[in-house]
This record gives C-alpha cells, structure tokens and sequence, in this order.
DNA sequence: CTAATATTCAACCTTTTGGTTAAATAATGG
DNA sequence: CCATTATTTAACCAAAAGGTTGAATATTAG
C-alpha cells in the first residue's frame, strides 16, 4: 500500500487527533473509549478517526456492535522518511531522544 | 521558539509547500524564483510562503526589494521526534515518554 | 421481542484553505 | 523622476475542516 503524504500530515495536523494516536500506542481501544477523555460529541471524534483511518494511520475494525481503532505505525514511517531528507534530524535529534530512553531504562530490550 | 506541531504538520500537509521546502534544500531563493516552476499565481506562492514562515519551517529575509526564503531545518526537528518516535515506541515507558515530550515542549498544552 | 449500547449519518454552521484577479507598495536602474 | 521589478494586499469564491444536534442503524443483553 501506497500512503498519501498530504493525507497524512493534515491527519497529524490536529491536536485532538495526535492525542489520539498516543492514546492507541498503549492499546487498542475502542470508539466511545477514545471519545471519553475529550469534552468534545462523539460525533466529532467518529470523524476525526474517520480521518486518521483514511490517512492509513490507524485503521479500524468491527467486531460485533464495537469498532476497534488500532495505530498502524508503518503510515507514519512514510512521513518520516520524507522528513528526513531535510538532513541530520535522525541525528541530532534521536541521538538526544536515545540517551533519553537509556538513561531512563524505558527501553525493555 | 517553541515550534508549533498544529502548524508545522499543516504546512507539510500541502505537495507545493513540501515540492517549496524542497527547492530551497538546494539554495536560499527569491519568492518569485520559488514561484517560477509552479503553475499558479504569484499571490498564492506568497500566501504558501507565509504559512511556511509562520510554521517556523522557513525563515524569509528582506534585502532591497527582494525577500529571500531560507529553509529552517530546527522546525521539523520537533515534528520528526514526535513521529519516528512512534516507530521505536512499541516497548518502552508511555508515561515517561510523555513526560519527556512534554519537558520538551513537543506536546501543547 | 424490546431496551440499551455503539457508532454513524444528515443537516447545519462557522472558519480556514487554496485559489483567483486587480490594485497597492517598495526598491532599483537608467 | 520614471518605468520596471518584486512582493503583498484586498476582495472575492468554492471547497474543506471541525464542530454541533438529532435521527438512523446495528448489535447485544435480558
């Protein structure tokens, strides 16, 4: 599967919706369990992971009346990819973000 | 600066700004020169180059009549952690990971 | 079968986005 | 000084984004 650049960042443009995708990394969950920590209908949130699943950032599956939203990290990989084409971020920034999970023995491996 | 992730994921959400982020890699350019191999007005070259500059992903610096446009590769920095993070997420402290994004000044709010 | 639960759809509203053209502003060259 | 060049602003437009409420659709529990 080919994921779509434009997609993808506009779905990782809103706050609301990388809250989201934070939310999913520790599971899967749940429609109305998204919708719960927002003060926002549950309306809007049936949109916003409307989005995210159109992105291929999640994706969503029906297992009786419940639909369960699960990340799909490799959507993510894409944009990540194009980004660093701009140089050095890996780098610089992972080399911090590394001793960041050493020191804190976050890492499990 | 605190970058901005909202407007920063925005202004990449769009072919002709990424195609403009693109171009300036190369060198530092005029706004008309960015303009050159699109097929659309200048005024709409000059509104893609402002919400660059307002997501902090350019700078634009006027001299005499001509207001270059500097790529600013600090303003994905913040972006690129926040993503490739997700890729090397799955088995480490969720907690102290978003501790740290927000120590950063990655996450709003 | 019926009531409750999970989720989406439809209609609506306001703001933003991405584009247009025409006019305005600023700086330079001759 | 004047014409040209570089860029932005203003007014406008259509479509999309993000939200609402209320009704509709499935599915499950009792």
């Amino acid at each position: 599967m080919v994921y779509n650049l434009d997609k993808i960042f506009a779905a990782l443009a809103d706050s609301t919706r990388r809250e989201i995708l934070i939310m999913l990394l520790e599971d899967d969950m749940a429609v109305t369990d998204v919708a719960e920590p927002f003060n926002i209908s549950l309306a809007a949130i049936s949109k916003h992971l409307q989005i995210l699943s159109k992105s291929g950032l999640i994706i969503q599956e029906k297992r009786g009346r419940v639909k369960w939203c699960k990340l799909q990290v490799n959507a993510m990989r894409d944009a990540s990819i194009w980004m660093e084409s701009f140089g050095q971020l890996e780098h610089i920034n992972f080399e911090a973000f590394e001793n960041f999970l050493h020191k804190e023995k976050i890492l499990e491996k």
